[in-house]
DNA sequence: ACTCTTACTGAGACTCCGTTTCAAGTTGAG
DNA sequence: CTCAACTTGAAACGGAGTCTCAGTAAGAGT
């Protein structure tokens, strides 16, 4: 990170300024590689070459990656979260489908803030078997998020592992939110995602 | 494979000599790296550990395998069949997510066959992520096979990608059947695997 | 302002997966 | 018996991810 005159960033910081830097360092390699693997392909961009661009050492990006998925994968842990705190804010009285529906437009809004990158990135999702695979690593993650709440609303026993429901309910419902995503790639972003959602959630439940 | 006296399968053979070398050889790989992974744990056994206990070359392995991953996971793609053909094989009048349920007993009966191997392997596959990742990989393909009949019965039109229905309801109902797998697992297989499979799917359409 | 601890950095070696090349050997058909 | 097609092992290679080590910069205490 020998120059980095024009990447601002300076000012105010109680945070440790340490921090920001790794956070602004973050960005950046994301960037780089989100527009390398949109221009080559994932599979045809190396580490090497990130990290070459992005203007530090190929041991350091891995400080801060840990591995090539999540350099552009990054976020969805921070989606989940969202997801999950926005399913503990649905009203006690709603089903535990109802609520999971609503919860996701945590994340379809944020889609539809910018369509045509967010498109870009399904459709390299949907093609690189290794991303695809990082990214339902994540869900799980999300899956465990949300499992508690579900649980609760379901008044079941936390304490019983063996009960399938909550983690029926979750993941089918995660199951929905992909083949929603999945048909909205489909027709470039014809119709709205929360319209493709209704329909796949609904589709289960008649 | 210098050496295979007490392995039998010399007698008559239609289908070609060489290729029931192929299928015992397949299987003898499949057992050790099996044993191995057991013993050891997947990630700290090496490609060229099995190959050497095998008895072949570890070039020759990828060339049975493709993957470390496939060594074990290769029969679920004939599961997968099983399981899209007992789905043709249901009556028309059946609602699509009762047929889907009755399909998935093509595998539930399989698994309870041998319970404890099963469940052994099913330990290994839910602590191994990059086993996860290809069981998942190999499930998106029972997906593509099944998604056509569910189409069908839904008497939708099958050149309308966009429409979320079909892949909504065949992952949603494969999330199950993992869910139910991971209750089976959690219990030791105290519950039979159909029971949790209809509390599963019946927590979903109430 | 100076020091000391702490943590981050680049360089390079290493393990392992997966692919490719090549020469040697095997199988089966004519 | 010969030739063509296929399979094998050996070896090198590319790439991801881990680890060690020495150098250096940040932040706290004085």
């Amino acid at each position: 990170m020998t120059d980095f005159t024009g990447t601002a960033a300076r000012s105010a910081a109680k945070p440790g300024l340490r921090e920001r830097m790794r956070a602004t360092v973050r960005a950046e390699v994301t960037e780089v590689a989100l527009r390398l693997f949109i221009e080559q392909g994932f599979d045809r961009t190396t580490v090497e070459q990130i990290a070459a661009e992005a203007g530090l050492s190929r041991a350091s990006l891995f400080r801060h990656f840990g591995t090539k998925e999540d350099i552009v994968l990054g976020d969805l842990e921070e989606i989940g979260r969202q997801i999950a705190d926005a399913l503990a804010a649905r009203p006690d009285q709603e089903q535990p489908w109802e609520a999971l529906r609503w919860a996701f437009d945590a994340m379809t809004l944020r889609y539809e803030t910018a369509p045509k990158q967010t498109l870009s990135y399904l459709r390299m999702l949907q093609d690189t078997p290794s991303l695809r695979a990082r990214h339902y690593e994540k869900q799980l993650r999300w899956q465990e998020m949300m499992i508690p709440e579900i649980t609760r609303r379901l008044g079941a026993s936390p304490d019983r592992p063996e009960d399938p429901r909550p983690t029926a309910l979750v993941a089918a419902a995660l199951a929905c939110l992909d083949a929603a995503s999945t048909g909205w790639l489909a027709c470039e972003g014809a119709v709205p995602l929360p319209v493709l959602l209704d329909r796949a959630m609904g589709a289960i439940t008649e």
